[in-house]
DNA sequence: TCTGGGGTCCTGGTACTG
DNA sequence: TCTGCAGTACCAGGACCC
């Protein structure tokens, strides 16, 4: 579900668009949670429903009766209950979305294998390959919807443009359940007509600091000398911006992706102070974060935590470490010295992240155990906890810390 | 109004090295 | 030996994306 939302420009040209040279498609669910959730409550279809739910959490997706409500992705709960109290709210299913999800990827690979997945819900294809076969873009964008649609049983919108930035910015305006195609000559009137805010990398920041310098659409930042934008916005974003307000993209739609960290945080039900129960949170952060890791075949070099107090003002820290790893017990070691060196006494805490960083294949990476301690067979252990898991389910092996006496009805605890 | 969780990228400061 | 400089790595924070 994209934030931002625009108004369709006036197309000069009447008639069908000219879809010549427009090879990449941007793909967009339509409120893919919300309709994936109600795919096993079709009674609730044409209501006012939210995805999202805990005290302190944030709309995840919402239908577009709720929407009418102004609901938007991203809102604090409380506030879309408020603006639109009839509203069923239901709990996220992540196991569903990500089912869906993985069969909406295969339905686009077996268009073109050039499907870049930006998230379970919206990939860019590049379709110059598959014209001869299937017909031109704006046809194969169509077969695309129908398939999603009938297999599915899901909306989804489609931008077809030359490059990737028009392309996500077409499936936005066809929204929801359309298909628009920006011409090639069409393009940078196109992007011109919109406001700054329109542009890929442009937040709230961005667009106050863009509106100071008397720069409301991307016409003006157009003909806006590139150095003034350098200087207002800082190099990289003043030329990326500039790039883009005359449609220059030169990305290309990339299948293969590699993660350069991965990462776990967790906001508490309520402001945490006992730093045992932050103690318990990073080992529980890192055990997931080093068990992710190992799935993958990544190792990382830098461990960095993140703090979030009560009032929201957070804080980061990090590690480099000699050499790269997965072992949780090491990231947790790290971790947690990183924490008690911040000296907090009974600071309230809302937030506690760990992730890793300098990702590298666990193949090629130099094998050590940390700050020079012999390797005590601690990857094999947690080798062992990944089996077991596979086998028996997540959490069936765990550190005996995080064992919760009330439920316990765990395997043998492992490390901690 | 009161802000999740997963990420990426950029910037500015500092430390280190040749 | 000291100083200045440039390049690089690391660190912390902020903004942004879905």
């Amino acid at each position: 579900m994209s934030r931002r939302q625009f108004a369709l420009p006036e197309r000069a040209a009447e008639g069908p668009p000219d879809d010549t040279g427009c090879t990449v498609l941007h793909v967009d669910m339509d409120a893919f949670y919300a309709s994936a959730s109600l795919l096993s409550r079709p009674e609730l279809v044409g209501t006012p429903v939210i995805i999202g739910g805990g005290n302190r959490g944030v709309v995840l997706s919402a239908t577009y009766e709720a929407r009418r409500f102004g609901v938007t992705s991203a809102m604090p709960m409380g506030r879309a209950r408020r603006l639109c109290p009839q509203a069923t709210v239901i709990r996220p299913d992540h196991e569903l979305y990500s089912q869906i999800s993985k069969a909406v990827m295969a339905t686009f690979a077996s268009i073109t294998p050039l499907v870049e997945p930006l998230s379970l819900d919206e990939a860019f294809l590049d379709v110059s390959g598959a014209i001869r076969r299937l017909g031109p873009p704006a046809q194969i964008a169509q077969q695309i919807r129908d398939a999603v649609h009938d297999e599915q049983g899901i909306t989804c919108s489609v931008g077809v443009a030359p490059t990737k930035f028009v392309a996500k910015l077409a499936s936005g305006l066809a929204k929801p359940d359309g298909l628009v195609v920006v011409p090639v000559d069409e393009v940078v009137p196109f992007v011109q007509q919109l406001p700054v805010g329109a542009l890929w990398g442009v937040g709230d920041r961005t667009e106050e600091a863009l509106l100071r310098l008397g720069l409301h659409t991307v016409a003006d930042i157009a003909h806006t000398p590139v150095e003034t934008l350098r200087r207002g916005l800082g190099e990289a974003m003043g030329s990326q911006l500039h790039e883009l307000s005359w449609a220059r993209d030169p990305r290309r739609v990339e299948p293969v992706h590699r993660e350069k960290s991965i990462g776990a945080d967790e906001t508490f039900p309520y402001d945490v102070d006992d730093p045992a129960y932050i103690h318990r949170e990073l080992l529980r952060l890192s055990d997931r974060v080093a068990a992710r890791l190992r799935s993958a075949g990544m190792m990382g070099r830098t461990v960095s935590i993140k703090v979030r107090f009560a009032d929201f003002t957070t804080i980061t820290r990090s590690r480099t470490l000699r050499d790269p790893t997965d072992v949780s017990r090491d990231i947790l070691a790290t971790a947690r010295s990183l924490y008690d060196a911040l000296g907090l006494q009974r600071a309230r805490i809302r937030l506690v992240g760990v992730r890793v960083e300098g990702l590298l294949d666990a193949e090629r990476a130099p094998i050590q155990g940390l700050l020079d301690e012999p390797d005590h067979g601690w990857r094999e252990a947690d080798r062992a906890v990944d089996l077991a898991s596979r086998r028996f389910g997540a959490g069936s092996v765990r550190p005996a810390s995080l064992i919760d006496r009330k439920d316990d009805q765990g395997g043998p605890a492992a490390g901690g």
